[in-house]
DNA sequence: GTTATCGATGATTTCGATTACATCGGAGCG
DNA sequence: CGCTCCGATGTAATCGAAATCATCGATAAC
């Protein structure tokens, strides 16, 4: 591959002029701009990618991690920062960490060997090594919380809220006259859970209902929502409206609820969370929250963008709307 | 950030000598090994990637492109990819190319910029320039094609025998009684779907059924399922069995029969191809052609390190092995 | 005892671009 | 007419690590 000498040479110009022909045009007279161009393309010349970096010290790449990229709720959230990175000339470098803090550090390492300008990290956990940097640099550390909110991180983040969102579902439920409710929420070590879980409680302490609520603990696979909704069922007082934390859980759950021979929504209700794209052709079609999960990734992309552009002075968290949609899972409880 | 030069001196040795720490340091005396490995952990190093990558000529860094993330086929395919990519000591940059020409010429331009070590494409098309430095460097150039098999495309691939796959599936409904089968397919443009297209009519014309058979094209999303399965619903002589080239247009399908007031598999029976892990919890449960979608990830890696590493000599067109899996959707005809 | 050999380490060049600074010729001004 | 200034371009330092080659001391061989 030629490289900038070759064609400074080729043109019979230097090697200063070669690049600013790339980076700034309006520096060089249009005769020679010409002139290398006509070399550039004859040579089949493309900049050096790691050269440019080690001269600006930047990547123009962004790390995103997440933990696990088959979810169609996050890939939906990549989607976003995909599409909005690329627009800004960024690149997207994806990091799977399969719920594992060995992969969340193995990228911490690669953030910190500069292989990206900025993290997206759509998971919880923030590494020892980046709580530092963020320790050491404040809101102008480019690393930005996607999905979830936990203030102690002191990083920016975009999410929904999901305490208003989840006390939303159970109001509603209630409102559609069930008093037994159970909740398959996702490992509570996650404040997208536990947040949705305060939501839970506070609409039901506001009607009195804690005692009938009923608890399981999911991890947002199909699998655990076959087997928490399952067990939910099975209790003594079955719940008449079962709330999940993730639409793959209601899949399972709905699973759970044919296996017992049992009808949704006329023996139970069903509530899912994220609004994934399958969520309105199951049957029945799912009744969930809706999260704009190409806007948060958009979102977070901007948040990082205005850090790297030194444009970000505190930190932002921001809150974007979401949207009970209900469809024919949920109805009255049984008589 | 401390770099080799800070270690050095605080350690009292060359930057030869860290160097070598990192990336031999069976060459470097223990003692001396032990002294710089303090002074690394004090002071915080950690390689600069940029400067590495510029001496080296090497990124580890493996482009993917994509037509579509938020696809649970190609999400599955994806974390293989990643998985073993990491194993490996790579990481994975991500093109989402939206089946967009424009985008797969825009991450084509960052392999050509050295971006990456080397390139896996998931869809079908090779741009321009690729295409040309495949035909100058031949198999050792590292790309390789995933998913699906183009012989003109001149680079190693890994992908399941599509055509036998469906002409499996078409054998299994005439075995199951029925004879006039409809068919959703893909874009005819990509191999994905032409290939098993023929699986289909070669099966058919061994049966003399070429003239029951109903086609409508889709582009593999659920929405286009609801349209094409309706399609061939709603014609005189309704097909009693739809194979559907993706899970999620049998997603679409399954939408469309339900409209019709129609039961699956009673009524019509319903296949899919994939077998993306929705595809056994939805109602009925989706007989489909399972695909190994991580090990087509794993796969498709392990060509493209033996390009890397130099010890591929000829192209490689690795065939996986695919199952129909039989489940709730499929039956007799109704009589 | 001298020399070839080898293991450990250091000095220096190199990778390919960016960029601060230098240069040079011509326009503008008094 | 001479000086300043500016626009266009060139020169050369620089980014941080890797790798080649040089060095040096110690050991082994004869």
């Amino acid at each position: 591959m030629a490289t900038i000498q070759d064609v400074a040479r080729d043109a019979g110009v230097s090697t200063a002029t070669v690049s600013r022909v790339f980076s700034a045009p309006e520096l060089v007279l249009e005769p020679t701009r010409l002139k290398v161009m006509e070399s550039v393309t004859r040579l089949g010349y493309e900049p050096n990618f790691a050269a440019k970096s080690l001269r600006t010290l930047r990547t123009e790449k962004i790390l995103v991690t997440v933990p696990d990229i088959s979810n169609p709720f996050f890939s939906q959230v990549i989607r976003g920062v995909e599409e909005a990175a690329l627009a800004a000339g960024y690149s997207v470098l994806l990091g799977d960490t399969r719920h594992e803090e060995a992969r969340e550090e193995q990228y911490a390492a690669m953030f910190r060997r500069k292989e990206a300008d900025g993290l997206i990290f759509l998971g919880h956990r923030l590494p020892d090594v980046l709580a530092e940097m963020v320790a050491a640099k404040g809101a102008r550390t480019p690393i930005v919380n996607g999905c979830e909110f936990r203030p102690g991180l002191a990083v920016s983040s975009a999410h929904i809220d999901n305490e208003g969102a989840a006390a939303e579902v159970v109001e509603y439920l209630y409102g559609l006259g069930h008093t037994r409710v159970g909740v398959v929420t996702g490992p509570l070590a996650s404040p997208i859970s536990s947040d949705r879980l305060a939501g839970v409680l506070s609409a039901a302490q506001r009607h009195g209902r804690t005692s009938a609520l009923r608890i399981a603990v999911g991890d947002f696979s199909i699998e655990s929502g076959v087997r928490q909704a399952g067990e939910l069922l099975d209790e003594p007082g079955r719940p008449t409206a079962i709330f999940c934390f993730s639409d793959e859980m209601a899949m399972g759950a709905l699973e759970a609820i044919r296996q017992r021979g049992l009808r949704c929504p006329d023996d139970v209700s069903l509530v899912g969370f994220d609004d994934i794209r399958f969520a309105q052709y199951l049957e029945p079609k799912l009744t969930t929250v809706s999260q704009p999960m190409e806007q948060i990734g958009h979102e977070v992309v901007r948040l990082l963008l205005d850090i790297l552009a030194d444009r970000a002075s505190a930190l932002q968290n921001v809150t974007l709307p979401h949207r009970l949609v209900v469809r024919a899972s949920t109805g009255p409880p049984p008589v």
